[in-house]
DNA sequence: CTGCGGACTGAACATCTGTTTAGCATGACG
DNA sequence: CGTCATGCTAAACAGATGTTCAGTCCGCAG
């Protein structure tokens, strides 16, 4: 039916990857079944073990393809922001990976840390980062946060009222919340921070 | 063998419970297996149907307990701090619940932004809180944000070399890093602010 | 044309897994 | 003592699911 010469239409691999990257992102790798993906890309279960071996070899080669994707074509530098600009079924089946804690995925979570550690401490020189005591676990903990909007999409939506919590709009209105929370903080004064570093001094001298 | 006159030995039913809660907070609700959930508890998978009727009831007996757990035994009012300072098995377990999306945990949800935009409203009345233009989507994005280190434990444990991300040593260490942020924030200026505001209004009238 | 290699499929296979069923032990109760 | 309910189990059942197998179709090199 579809010639390999039709250049509009991609490749049955192609198609069987994207369709399993789809829904291994909205439902998790355990709830899917080859059968479903089969269906979605349009071909035989059959025809998704020829080209890939197995269901785990699919997982890993989504692990690539979604890994070479936030890392860009040219530079070998992976970026949060590269992974917040992706498509939103990269987006979630990144955040699944990571949830679901793959080997590839941690390898990604490890690297974006450590981008993310340099660039704060570059925003720490330059003086629009404030400094900080753990400058590591802080660079750990941010990542985190820009992730948990991702981890917690369906919550969010329902309770903030949008249909489609990837949608633009919905990152154009939200977005200013964490970044105001990012630039002043949320309390006005050190005495939830001095109360905890006085339980942690009192634990630690007992 | 024990009877149930022995006071010791909890009941076989709850021990089942208290297995399955260990292992779907661990593992996600799809791999786990009856037959590993009555091996923990000691009894045959048949039990485990006889007590529950099914996984899927086991599964919202679990919901239903966590619950109960954390609504606290005297007041009806759960509580973010009632949550984290739970077990560990049921903090695991909430997250992994929320993460898949069970209507319990969403109701649960729902319920504690709503208690965290009250506290944060009385806060700001008080002024030991911030202004901010968004307030409830303050609430539940920091909602998320504490539930960020619980979903993403082992990634922070693996970058941050901790053994245990839920023991008391890791919570002391780096719980102050999140309140440095969420007291003072991370950047010195509203230029990453301003800059956001101002793609927003160039979107919103183009 | 002939043969070959790769894409592709329908059907079967093997296993895993939730569930059912029939039955066993034990203690309570008449 | 009889029997009846209850906690519990072994074994089997049924459906789902990952995977294999044998074979078809088709473009293409020789």
């Amino acid at each position: 039916m579809v010639s390999s010469s039709d250049p509009s239409a991609s490749s049955a691999r192609d198609r069987i990857r994207d369709s399993a990257l789809e829904r291994f992102g909205r439902d998790g790798v355990n709830r899917v079944t080859i059968r479903a993906i089969a269906a979605d890309a349009g071909v035989s279960p059959a025809l998704v073990i020829h080209h890939f071996g197995s269901k785990e070899s699919l997982r890993k080669a989504c692990d690539a393809h979604v890994v070479a994707l936030i890392r860009g074509g040219d530079d070998a530098a992976p970026d949060l922001t590269a992974m917040l600009e992706s498509a939103t079924p990269v987006r979630r089946y990144l955040a699944r990976a990571l949830l679901d804690g793959t080997s590839d995925a941690a390898a990604l979570f490890d690297e974006i840390v450590e981008l993310t550690a340099d660039w704060l401490a570059d925003g720490e020189r330059e003086g629009w980062v404030r400094h900080s005591e753990q400058p590591h676990a802080r660079a750990a903990l941010y990542v985190t946060w820009l992730l948990a909007p991702l981890a917690f999409d369906t919550h969010l939506a329902r309770v903030l009222g949008v249909a489609d919590p990837h949608g633009i709009d919905a990152t154009l209105r939200f977005a200013p919340v964490a970044l105001d929370v990012f630039t002043h903080g949320i309390f006005t004064s050190d005495r939830e921070l001095e109360a905890w570093r006085a339980v942690g001094k009192e634990h630690g001298s007992p």
